[in-house]
DNA sequence: CCCCAGTCCTGCGGGC
DNA sequence: TGCCCGCAGGACTGGG
């Protein structure tokens, strides 16, 4: 499932294309269902093709196209969407192809399994809407105590839970905020505001370790298989994983068996040896 | 404010 | 052995 690592590694392995064109944005005729493209096809089309590709950038868990008009291209993976440039794990499931003219990278694909990514073209001003700060946090790699604290500190809600809203940081999602949390030795189930400082400060610091050490690996492909970076490889980050779909298995620190608990109807794994409340 | 259940979707694994 | 159900969860929505 594509969080923050997976999609910065999809952003890096695609920034070839960057000062190039893009010939055409090609909604491929995917057997299971076409992808839904907003807007429909035929303005995604015009407003897309013979743009140069001025820069792209990651917003959370999504990659952003800028085009050299200000429309952007938002690409959303979700759980099982993929950014390719090679020849794709199944081809049932190729949903877009991008092509580019005056660029090193010529050619990559939106590939989706299930098909809950979307793909979408957005105008300055729905940018700001719907990508904006009143919608989304700060970055998960930008953050600090202090920052941490003050948009979490007053909640009520379970530290694991308030991690995955996009809307106080952005970016984590279940993986990586069991993780985190691990490496901060922090139980997750403890409430935001009964937090410390000292503790937000692990937390910060645990996000950053936890996130950029996943992104020199290529994310965490898991074992169905379903992510890969661009090239179609496995990412390395789930042979680093401490707690993650562990349940059962010793701590490779404390040697207690890791647990399995539900938060907010998701599954959440930690060590009740090396995760304490406060 | 925050929680919860439902929605989208497919593949896989557990259980019978 | 084979089939079916439920689970996986990112983002969003509607109701409490």
């Amino acid at each position: 499932m594509p969080e923050l690592p997976e999609v910065e590694t999809m952003r890096r392995g695609i920034l070839g294309a960057v000062g190039g064109r893009l010939v055409e944005v090609e909604r491929l005729a995917c057997p299971r269902k076409p992808i839904n493209l907003a807007p429909r096809v035929d303005a995604f089309r015009r407003r897309t093709t013979g743009q140069d590709i001025a820069a792209i950038d990651r917003i959370g868990k999504r990659v952003v196209l800028r085009l050299g008009s200000g429309d952007a291209i938002v690409i959303e993976p979700r759980m099982t969407g993929l950014v390719l440039t090679c020849d794709p794990p199944d081809p049932l499931y190729l949903r877009l192809r991008f092509t580019v003219s005056g660029a090193k990278l010529r050619e990559f694909w939106y590939w989706d399994r299930r098909g809950l990514g979307h793909v979408r073209l957005l105008t300055p001003a729905q940018q700001l809407a719907a990508l904006g700060p009143t919608k989304l946090g700060p970055d998960a790699l930008t953050v600090t105590a202090e920052l941490l604290r003050e948009r979490l500190g007053g909640s009520r809600r379970a530290i694991k839970v308030a991690l995955l809203d996009q809307k106080a940081v952005l970016g984590i999602g279940n993986l990586y905020a069991a993780e985190i949390l691990f490496v901060a030795g922090v139980h997750p189930a403890a409430r935001c505001d009964q937090l410390s400082r000292p503790v937000w400060r692990r937390i910060a610091d645990a996000t950053l370790a936890v996130l950029e050490e996943a992104i020199l690996y290529e994310g965490s492909t898991l074992s169905d298989g379903t992510y890969r970076n661009v090239l179609n490889q496995d990412g390395g980050y789930q042979n680093q994983h401490r707690v993650y779909d562990k349940a059962g298995e010793p701590c490779g620190h404390c040697g207690a068996p890791i647990r399995r608990i539900v938060q907010a109807q998701r599954a959440t794994f930690y060590c009740p040896g090396c995760q304490r409340r406060k």
